[in-house]
This record gives C-alpha cells, structure tokens and sequence, in this order.
DNA sequence: TGCTATTTTCATTTTTTTTTGAAACTAATG
DNA sequence: CATTAGTTTCAAAAAAAAATGAAAATAGCA
C-alpha cells in the first residue's frame, strides 16, 4: 500500500470548500429537524457533495471530529440505510458514500422513529378507555370526547405515515 | 378571597389519577417528537383530561414541578396555540385550559418551526448554485445532480407542508 | 395610589446528551 | 500465526438543554 496514494485526498483539500460548508449547514439543521446529533448531520453533508468515497478517517480529519464520534455518526447513518460503504480497490478501509435517494432515508426513519410510537399510542388508548370513569359520573361525555379525539388523532397518523412516504417518491 | 375555595380542587385530588397519567405519558412523547421539553408535554397533558381549567401553581402543584417550569412552559404552550386561558368568576388568577384542536396545534408548529427551515433552504440552494464549480469540471455533473436532488427536495418539502395541514383536519 | 397576589425573568444548578480518546477488538496481510 | 491497520466500544469529560427558585415586574383591587 502507498501512503501517498492512501492520503492524497487529504492532502488536496486541507480544508472544506464553500459548497461542502452549505451542504454541512444544510443537512445539520435537518437532521437536527429529526432529532440527530450535530456530528452526524455534519458526517452526512460531508458525504453528500463528496465526488468521491471517503473513508472514517478521513472524515473524521475534514470535520476535526473524533474517531470516536465518526465511527458513531456513520453506525447511526448505516443504520438509517443513510450511507453504503463502497469497496476500493487494494484499500483494506470501508470507504463511505451518501445515500443520496432521501425518500429511502426518510421511510427508514418513518419505519423505526415514527411508527412504533403510533403503535404504542394505540395500546394507551385502549388502556385509557379501561380507565374512564363510570358511564353515570357527570365528566364522562367530556373524558369521552377527549379519547374520541386521541382515537383522531391516531387514527389521521396512521394514514399519514403511507401519505408522506408517498410525497417523498422525489 | 377564600383560602378553602382556593385549594378545593389540589385537596380533592392530590395524587395523579390513572387517566392523567396516561395522557401525560401520551404528550410527553408526542412532545418530544416535536422537540420540545418534557415539562411542556407534561403540562398539556395534564390539561388536556381536566374537566376544569386549572391556575398555573395548580399545575405546579400536581406536575410537582418549579413554577418557574411552568410559567415557561404555558409561555411556549400559549406561543403554540395549545391552551388557551378561560376567565373565571372573582378569581385574579390565568386559568388554563387545553386547545384540544390538534390541528390547530399542529399548524402553528408547522408555520413556526418548519416553515422557516424550508425558506432558509431556499436561499442556501441559490447560495450553492453560485458556488458550483465551472462546468468545463470533471465533477461538474455529480455537483448539478445532487443541487438538483436538494431542489426537489424542498420542493417536495414545500407541498407537503400544506397537504399536511390537510390531512390533519381531524 | 399603595398594597399584595400573581406571573415572569434569569442566573445558577441539575440533568441529559454528545463528544472524546484510549483500550479492546477484529480482521487482513506478510 | 504474529503483526498491525482499521474499527468499535465505553468510561470520563465537555457541552447543551432543561429545571429551579428567588428577585423583579406586573396587574388587579381596596
């Protein structure tokens, strides 16, 4: 293995162009919209303007983040199916590449982030109505209403999740 | 002003009833989806099974939290259109209640916390456009695809807003 | 207007989340 | 199979977010 060959990305770009800055910005506050690290918005919009894979390191490098935290933010980013490691040629290293179809990315995170909180709504739901007061007490038909809206609630979710990975076929 | 009246309701229940419970637990998750605090799903939970309005210390009270907590978290509550305070009768105090309009709540958070993301993300895009490399660039073409994936994006984005607001007309 | 109940603000503390980096682990290579 | 490049893990440190509570501000009432 030649370390020439083995760092010379890094050695062109010492430092981050204008485009990938605004693609880091970008994709930093959305992923902050989802509720995700900073480091892995970072990782992701490093990796979204980049022509070429780059591998842990030199991510890590690029951002001046730690290894640690490189090996973290790509672990969530796999497992958002948000990244795929491509193989290079006599290179031992995983080599990463942004996933660049969002609405794959997105109907990961419906799937795991989303759903199972609807899922575990419905049975509170049940467990609430287990737990009305009796059909005679004189808050009742207000409890009552205020479930049948929750059930709404719910229920307009439900439907939301299929609608939104539908608008997301970009 | 008489003390007794004052407290009637924290004496009649000084404990969290079943149903609080659950509706707490219920917001509390559904807040944090959202990104806001604890406290405030808490607080709207609390509100949104009483059958009564209740005072800010009486929130406190019940929540066991700071009042501190909780004049910020009505405050957000209040930006959010999620409660709404109703007048009562030879008491000086706010008197909360619960908006049980969901879509209501959901508007305003889509106009306050989303929308801006989306505009801003325009201008970013324009940023960007002016920084491409030439086009005469072996990248150029991987550049353009992916500000043109970014453009369809918000794109999508921009529709989905509304269509949102649409299918959340419970 | 002055008094007091109520609410807000905000510096400080507490809690939670994220990052770090060194040690443990894994796996390719000579 | 021993060496070492590469990666993951995880306890500790740092940073960020949230909660507290006392002081300041506000507003209703006599």
């Amino acid at each position: 293995m030649d370390a020439n060959e083995k760092y010379s990305l890094q050695t062109k770009n010492e430092v981050l162009e204008a485009l990938e800055l605004e693609s880091i910005d970008f994709f930093v506050r959305l992923m902050s919209l989802l509720g995700l690290p900073r480091s892995v918005g970072e990782i992701y919009g490093l990796l979204y303007f980049s022509p070429i894979p780059l591998t842990m390191d030199q991510v890590a490098t690029k951002l001046e983040i730690s290894i640690g935290s490189a090996s973290q933010g790509l672990k969530t980013l796999r497992s958002l199916k948000a990244v795929k490691t491509s193989y290079v040629q006599g290179d031992r290293r995983d080599h990463y590449l942004a996933e660049s179809e969002f609405r794959r990315l997105f109907s990961t995170f419906l799937n795991d982030d989303i759903l199972p909180h609807l899922e575990s709504a419905i049975d509170r739901i049940k467990r609430m109505e287990k737990e009305m007061p009796a059909e005679s007490s004189e808050d009742f038909e207000f409890y009552n209403i205020r479930i049948e809206k929750l059930k709404r609630l719910t229920k307009a979710s439900g439907r939301l999740l299929p609608a939104l990975a539908r608008l997301l076929k970009l």
